[in-house]
This record gives structure tokens, sequence and C-alpha cells, in this order.
DNA sequence: CGAATCTTTGAACTGAGTCAATTAAAGTGG
DNA sequence: CCACTTTAATTGACTCAGTTCAAAGATTCG
């Protein structure tokens, strides 16, 4: 869940302070609807909580009875199976939705577990449902979140389907730039905050291919790797790469040809296309 | 989205012949709440709505409007890339709400595809919040059918990630016999209405994989397979390859001991552990 | 009955997993 | 603040599961 027209201000304006409440209006504003916040929703405030690194948001197994808005920071979203195998199922950042899962549900199947110092704004789902009848804009947010949670799934899964593992990877960072620069962030210079083997589980490859194959495209061109910073540097060419579906080309041949003009074309062509399911993000 | 109480005798009265209409008391029953069911829901109702095999319910990029519930048949639900290739999601069965990406989002991102003839009830999203608000209970069933739609994202994302194609096809199944006998049908002998590729599309592998994996299992009596008719012959050993998370045992030794009495005991344990992803189904 | 699609099976190649060892980074405690 | 421990990341070598290409059956459908 992004916001579609957060401004940089909106996002740094927003509370993120442990201890401070923040207002329905405040959420309002946040999701890019200022025109619905009133002086009904001044009044509502909703409780912050601060999460440390390391710390779990939500355990799996856990009640359901209250979603979590990402105010700062990031958390990985996971499922453990009784081998004890942890599966990374998303990274929520920034103005993502946790614990959707438990709608309706008696308790959690997934838990959320924060990467960094982070802060939530916690909404009570007896009281969101309550306040939903009176005002029709918090009622269409919690649905609008759990839409685009069940897009977002879609997109996972056109990632982990991909054939060879530099698809997935090229894939996952575009998804990762996109979003960013949705909330107004850079949609080149991304810090990742998980570790090797978070995007690994989340990718459904070994942790080791996962450094191989960031190295690689560092070494093509790609990318620039430094620890867990990765900078885009040829977004067109990453992806023309994140497209290959099958029988894909050898690096050299891919390096010689497709990465070249052409690329700039196709990626305009596919861009206007409807229905993709990765835009390439607008450089900044 | 199955439901938790559904009897034999519910899932065969409910009303599935094209023309008919469809009150909102039945679609609660159906949905294992007949205690919700008054005279106010006797006179809602919804239309039904027949779909042949290999068309269309819903296309990607179609305007949100209406969710439709799965009365009778199956269906795919997929989305397509730039390149045309199709990426199957998930397999929608009686019972299943189909449409739920578009929640609180101007249209579908992805589509639904018959598998065989196929009766739907249609379900204006428009209509269903409204009623919702005097009918809780209706309420109540869209939000618990988009948490259980998110929850299932986490099992399919789990199988995805098994690193054996052996595995995922061992996971598939498991998964779908589940759904199969929650709606008391029988989780022993299943009928799969796609096809091999449609399959593989779903657990993100090539199609010859499938039919190899199908095959092999077989030959080693985990299942028997004719055409598209599928039945688990040896549940509990089934259950037990499907846990496999990394470095598994060659099929030789599987078959000598763990196929073996240890294999039953061992499935009750992990039967009984909380939190599981895939339950080992009931024999029926 | 023929065309199209789906399914199975074979053979060859290779990408990615596994194991293992080294280096780097991030905590921890004195 | 530095030594020490622990965890994360990288890299190499080896092996094999699974993809790809190809071609032969089976099934479905008009």
């Amino acid at each position: 869940m992004t916001c579609p027209t957060a401004s940089p201000t909106s996002a740094t304006g927003f509370p993120s302070r442990t201890g401070t409440r923040c207002t329905a209006s405040d959420v309002l504003r946040w999701f890019g609807r200022p025109d619905q916040v009133s002086s009904a929703t001044d009044l509502i405030e909703f409780q912050m909580r601060q999460v440390h690194a390391g710390r779990s948001l939500v355990v799996e197994g856990q009640p359901f009875e209250k979603l979590h808005l990402v105010s700062s920071g990031s958390f990985k979203c996971v499922q453990t199976d009784v081998d004890g195998y942890e599966q990374v199922l998303a990274f929520a950042i920034h103005g993502d939705i946790i614990g959707l899962d438990g709608l309706g549900q008696a308790q959690h199947r997934s838990g959320a577990v924060a990467l960094e110092d982070a802060c939530v704004v916690t909404l009570p789902i007896r009281d969101l449902l309550a306040l939903g009848r009176e005002i029709p804009a918090l009622e269409y947010l919690l649905h609008h979140a759990a839409g685009a949670e069940v897009s977002r799934c879609g997109d996972t899964q056109y990632l982990m389907a991909a054939p060879s593992s530099e698809v997935r990877v090229a894939r996952f960072l575009l998804q990762f730039a996109r979003r960013q620069s949705a909330l107004g962030h850079s949609g080149r210079r991304l810090r990742m905050c998980m570790t090797r083997r978070d995007i690994a589980s989340h990718l459904g490859v070994a942790h080791e291919t996962v450094s191989r194959v960031l190295t690689a495209l560092d070494h093509d061109g790609y990318i620039s790797v430094s620890n867990r910073d990765i900078e885009l540097v040829d977004l067109s060419a990453l992806y023309e790469l994140q497209r290959v579906t099958r029988g894909r080309q050898s690096r050299e041949r891919r390096a010689d040809t497709a990465r070249q003009a052409a690329a700039r074309a196709l990626v305009k062509a596919a861009d206007s296309a409807a229905g993709r399911l990765i835009e390439c993000p607008d450089a900044r």
C-alpha cells in the first residue's frame, strides 16, 4: 500500500516520535485524502508505538485485534513452518499496513519483525470498523489497503516465478525502488535494511545466490552495491533484464546489444502498456 | 476462502442453476453462519451467472465493480505480463471469492478464467458495502474473505519457495486436497481441471517438470495419476515429503525409511503443532 | 475424422544449490 | 575504546536437479 499522491513534505511531516498520538486526520492526509479531513477526524486519536530493531510487532498465532500503519522504519513479514524455516512474505515500509492477514480471522498467520528501529500507528480493528461507519474515508482506507495487499501478492508471485535468479533479483530491486519512489524517496539509491538471507527467503533462492547475483549485476554495470546500500545505475537495462521470462541470452550478448539504445525505447513502449506488472521507476 | 463448517448437504444444496437468483441468506448459510439469517436477508437477492469453460469472468484492467462467489466449477486467476507470459496466481473453487484484488482500487489487476463450466454469484461491491452497514454478518464476510485471501498468499509463497520441484508439487497437492475436504469433498480423490501448464505456472516450474514429478510420485506409490484425476494414495508419506525444506535425501533412501511406520507418528506430532502451514488432510 | 492442444518421455546442458572456507561487519563486555 | 565473539557476506569448487529443445503419444473439440 503506497500513497499515490504523497509529497516528500507530507512524508516527513508525519508524526513519528514515540508517545506521540496521531489523529485520523493525519492518517487520511498520509494516504492522500486531505479532502476527507474534518473536525471529526481531528478528534480521533490513534496510539503510536515504537519498535526496536529485531523486535516483533506481530507474532504468528497472536489474536487479531489491530492493524499497524508503518510510520517510519521497516519490517519483514514472516511465516515459520513446523521445521523452523522462516519464509519472508514481504517487506513493509513507510505507509504500509501490517496485519491484514488477520482480517476476519481469529488470529494472525504471519508475524512482523522490525528490520530497524521503527514507529507504527496502532489501529484497533474494532475502533476502525466502528469509525468506518461514520467516516467512509476510513472504511475505504481499509478496503484500499486490503486490495493493495492482495494485488501485491500477485507481484510477489510473479517475482518468485521467474526462471532465473538474476531475473528474480532484478524484479525485486525494481519493485522495491518503485515503492520507495512512490513515497517521494529516491528510486535509485536504495537502503536495504534486510539481510541477504531475508532477501533470499523472499525470492526463494539460496542466500549465496543473492550475493553472487548482486556482485554480478554490479560488475556488469547495472547496479552499484556498497554493503546494504544499492544504487540502480542503469534503470532501463535493469528493466530489460527483468522482463526475461524464459530462454534468456548469455551475459555477453546482453551486454553487447540489449543494453544499448534500443532498451530505452522499449522501456517507454512497455511503460505505457496497460496492466504492466512492474513499472520502470522514474529517474530521480 | 473455505467454509469452515460446511456440510456436504449445504454444499450441494446451494443454488447453482443459471438464471436462478440467490439470497443473502443463501450466501450466509453457505459461509457457515445460518444464525445470521433473518427475514431481511431473505429479501436480498444476488444475481447468478454461468461462465462456460475457457471464458473470462474477470479481465485484467477491468473496472472494479463486483466480486464473484464461486458456486460451482473452478477458475484460474491470472496476471499477464508485457511479453504475454501468463502467471497463474491461484485456483478458485467452490466457495472462493474472486476479484478481491480490486478492493479499493479502480480496476482489477488480475483476471479469472473458467477451467470448466461454472456458476458464480455476483456481488456488486456498492450493494455489498451498503448492506454491510445494516447486516454486520455481510460486512464480516467481506473482511473474512479478504483476510483469508491474504493468508492464502502466504501459503502460495511458501509453496513456491520450496527448493525442489518435487516438494512444490507435493505441497500443491496437499493444499488442494485440504481445500477440497474443507468443502466436504474427498481429500483423496482430486479432479484437477487445470492443465499441467497452469500448475507449472502456479508453482514456477517448467510444465515438463510437473509431468515428470507426477509420474515419479505415482511410481513411488505416493499418488495415483490417471489423466486429470489424481488420488492421494499415501497421505502421510506425501505430508512427510512436503515438509522437506532443504537438502533432501535421495529417492531410494526415502522409499526405504521415511515412508515407513515412522511417518505416521511424525505426521500426528506435526499435525498437532500450532501454526502449521499445511495441515495433513483427514482421510475420507 | 482431423486439427489443435495437452501430456509424456528422452537427451543434453547449465544454473543454482550445497558444502566449505575466508573476509567483513556488527554487537558485547571488560 | 579496544579485544573478543558472533553474525553476515563473499567467493570458490563441485554436483545435480531442472530447464530447454525435440519428438512422440494422448486427449479434446469442432
